[in-house]
DNA sequence: ATAATAAGTTAGACTACTCTAACAAAATAA
DNA sequence: TTATTTTGTTAGAGTAGTCTAACTTATTAT
């Protein structure tokens, strides 16, 4: 049906749009890692196609059938993440990579079928959204723990930028999604924070960390 | 590494070379579904790019590289079809549209992890051999149903050309792989079998029929 | 052995996606 | 407000993989 490009296209949209759900050109370049002109002309192919609204000089945007197509790749994605994670061991480090390929698989049947052995998952291993097969999806209430104070109890329940290496320092340090902690104190120079844990009573995060660690308060 | 299209191009050759290992310009075009000047044209990258023996004029020979690299695609393939089946809980009629696409992700780990978890199968669904992972084959020892004859104990091994509506046919008759079947009778006028197998005392099967179940003698 | 058929090749074109070089428009800073 | 920087566009080209039309070589049948 669709290609994998214009899949990647389009998931790439989704993930980049600001408040009023316009992504820059030069944004999306950087992002996909292909030249503007590239961006450019595929924008172009995309907008015939309907899956986005764009005029020249201006942002572009999805259409609702672009928003929709979207949040079916991210699902594939995010299904396909929880899968390896929970059905076949990988750890949460490990599994972006192959879902990045893995999404792009045409069979609705695959990824039902993943999702009805886990039992209709609502989160991935990184604790983002799965979008539901209409393409909806439920936003979570939370908060960035860099916002909490000092005294606050919290939940871990997602991660916002998730890279390789970002998971392999949280590893590194036992945190983990559903863990609880405790802030102890928040340093005003730098702002980072000491905080407690499962069998950790003191550990100190920086700031870039803890803008990362989204949390609701318990 | 190595596009889809390569890798269908080395798959189809696998799977088509005589006993000599050539494969003619026109058997890969209609396998593969395109036309044969696309053949022609692809079969030349192959050769410069060292997967294939090629000369004007000549049938086609994969290289030992060649030979090697399609093994592996067919054990991604195959590796995939038995996890659909065994740990998935699709119908062997149902994988080898999913594992068509599958087969083409490039994550030995995903590959690896499938084969492990399924405590590395030796056949997948249809009974055919897995490749090791330096694209070794194990050939099994089995002939034709239609090569056997009447009195004859057998156990039915592999299949040969498994379609989706052979494979349902198989379904609708209660005919599996490791099913012991006894041959009641020969018909000479078409070749045709009357068999016995558990809950079925009398079944009639097609010579075309015989000629695709792969059996050993018991 | 020649005619008919099948198989293979060449030439030229097309689509999807990509690039660099050069330039134009918009945004930002002095 | 003008100069500078950033962002976006156009033009032109390239690669991988595909096609059709026309032709040549090889095989098969008479």
């Amino acid at each position: 049906m669709n290609s994998p490009t214009v899949e990647n296209y389009l998931k790439a949209l989704y993930g980049l749009a600001n408040d009023k759900g316009e992504v820059q050109i030069s944004l999306l370049s950087s992002s996909l890692d292909v030249s503007k002109p590239t961006v450019n002309s595929m924008v172009k192919t995309l907008q015939q196609q309907g899956w986005v609204h764009y005029e020249k000089y201006k942002p572009i945007k999805l259409t609702e059938k672009g928003r929709k197509a979207a949040a079916l790749v991210i699902r594939k994605h995010r299904l396909t993440e929880m899968f390896l994670v929970e059905k076949m061991g990988f750890g949460w480090e490990a599994v972006h990579e192959i879902a990045e390929q893995v999404e792009h698989i045409q069979a609705p049947k695959f990824f039902d079928r993943m999702d009805e052995l886990m039992d209709y998952p609502k989160v991935d291993p990184h604790g983002s959204p799965i979008p539901d097969k209409d393409g909806n999806v439920i936003q979570q209430q939370y908060k960035k723990l860099s916002e909490c104070e000092t005294g606050d109890e919290v939940r871990l329940i997602a991660l916002n930028q998730s890279s390789k290496e970002f998971l392999e320092f949280l590893d590194s340090r036992g945190i983990h999604l559903k863990l609880n902690i405790s802030i102890k104190s928040v340093e005003m120079f730098d702002r980072s924070m000491v905080v407690s844990y499962e069998e950790h009573p003191s550990e100190t995060l920086s700031h870039k960390v803890c803008e990362r660690l989204l949390v609701e308060k318990i």
